[in-house]
DNA sequence: TTGTATGCGTTATCAA
DNA sequence: TTGATAACGCATACAA
């Protein structure tokens, strides 16, 4: 068994509640006394027990983590963000997966909030159904959402409109006015918000330059997957509005399936058509030619979403909106 | 505050005994009983409070998982199939990061083992030191690593040798003789078993041919990153033996590496200079030429983890060690 | 400066 | 079938 208070005061001869204060550094008790007892834990490897703290304190120091699936590449780079802050010391991050069932999200948020009741709750590309908000701010547990908006909820997500508008501006100015936009599903039960801004800077661009929409050259696509692109670009390919570069607002992956595509069909790709992805994530820079990209500071919003977690426990301040700005990164593809 | 058993009891009228037993589903509780307190319960939304529960335990319900690194792609895979197991229902999984700190990683797991006193660790990527080992087996909290090897305790690792086997041998079969080798650092602190493995398996295919071995045709590389590979290709390239081929053993990124510095020196890839990679992770197939690589089921491997993890804590059974064989993945590199 | 008593939410043991 | 009591490891209010 682990070492617990009680071991160390036996060996030292004092009673629990001094070690208790002791090994917590409370200059109540006698510098002498605290160094015998922390000489005492030292020796016997003593560790406070975070089941036994948490419960007398009536709160936890975790951290929970929701989102549908942690191996996304943008979830990973949330969570390097995540990792990285120092903040969070004394804190535990637990993580905890829906495994992209929706069906299941309800039920894994009430098992966080009343069985695990964590201090804060951390949701990516996950959006909590009212009802479960509701429990949480009954709770007075916090929840800060990335990339998903909820009014009265603290929030982490890029400016996706800008995003769209920086790549689709940039492709006009480089003489383009017939641009192809791949996006994720704009309506029902699967659309995306997200995806909705993307359109709205791709039209917004276009309007800017007195270039009308016209939405043969829209193609939507649902998983943001590799796959996805080299359907996307044969399903514009076949359309009869003709397009002279491509916006790829659904992701990198998804650029990637384009451009692929479009090299199958002996289409050089940056020069004959330019193509813009959306993300910066790994791929962007190795895969040939390079990708010109709208980078999404994810890195950033992970570390910010920490950052603010801590704060909105340590203070009283409720809820916060940071909105981070999208960079063009300018490479080979465009 | 949440509900408690006490908040149940007092609605119904029993002890918080029996509503402990009531909503376990205890027989010894008459059905009557049993329903009127769980009636109680869901209206009053109840849960078990884990920490109570773990502490009156003397034991958890958490699975630690560790590693350098979680946002690498192969600790992604990994995560993905721990994240599909469904046989760890009721376990909360806790993943704690050392950052790639090797000086942090005794007082993480320390910290982890005593004040955290999960069911199981998993350890991706992470080697825990002797002394370490020693206090876990002491605690009796089983240890499961991926990809590492310490006697005693369970692996879940794939066969490099075999690997490093059926790169080469697949390249001598298409009459090369001259194949470079990009692998990861062999010796030293940061020299990995596994690197040497592959090697042995490159080297045993070589012999099996007749072919004798050059150390002038291996480079050695630090990062298994996309860096690494433009810097090993130009290493190369530079020393006076020659090469027909490249079996990258340092993982798919360099792979990728390797490709784009080739290419940028107008090699065509596959029939001039054929490339094999390691892994078979995402960008495998999506750069260009798609690659040619050896598969390690990552994905089966951290199934096989958290599955291992279930069994050794619920069974009494101790170590098991299990070997995945890696598989040829043949597309357009090689 | 240190000790005593109490309780956090739950379960286990034993008694009724 | 149900209840009373104690205990898990720790922190806190209060007493000494």
């Amino acid at each position: 068994m682990a070492t617990t208070i009680k071991d160390i005061a036996r060996l030292v001869g004092v009673t629990p509640t001094t070690v208790s204060m002791a090994v917590r550094g409370d200059k109540r008790i006698s510098l002498p006394t605290r160094e015998r007892v922390l000489k005492a834990a030292r020796e016997l490897n003593y560790r406070p027990n975070y089941t036994g703290r948490n419960l007398v304190k009536g709160k936890t120091n975790i951290l929970a983590v929701v989102s549908p699936f942690f191996s996304s590449l943008f979830a990973v780079d949330i969570m390097r963000g995540i990792e990285s802050s120092a903040g969070a010391e004394g804190m535990r991050m637990n993580q905890f997966s829906s495994r992209g069932l929706r069906e299941k999200e309800a039920e894994m948020l009430r098992e966080i909030l009343y069985s695990v009741r964590p201090r804060a709750l951390i949701s990516i590309s996950l959006k909590p159904a009212p009802e479960i908000v509701e429990e949480y701010r009954k709770e007075n547990i916090p929840i800060i959402l990335i990339e998903e908006v909820i009014s009265g909820v603290s929030t982490i997500k890029t400016d996706n409109k800008k995003g769209g508008f920086l790549a689709t501006d940039y492709l006009i100015k480089k003489g383009r006015t017939r641009i192809g936009l791949v996006v994720g599903k704009l309506v029902g039960e699967l659309g995306g918000e997200n995806a909705s801004e993307r359109l709205e800077g791709y039209k917004e661009a276009l309007f800017m330059h007195g270039i009308s929409f016209n939405p043969e050259r829209v193609v939507e696509v649902l998983h943001y997957s590799f796959e996805d692109g080299i359907e996307a670009f044969s399903r514009l390919h076949k359309r009869d509005a003709e397009f002279d570069a491509i916006f790829c607002a659904a992701g990198d992956m998804t650029a990637a399936g384009v451009i692929r595509r479009a090299r199958e069909n002996s289409i050089k790709i940056g020069g004959e058509l330019p193509i813009v992805g959306y993300d910066d994530n790994i791929i962007a820079p190795i895969i040939t030619p390079s990708l010109t990209t709208v980078r999404q500071p994810v890195f950033e919003m992970g570390r910010a979403a920490i950052d603010l977690a801590v704060e909105v426990i340590t203070s009283r301040e409720k809820v916060r909106v940071i909105n981070f700005d999208p960079v063009l990164v300018i490479r080979e593809s465009a």
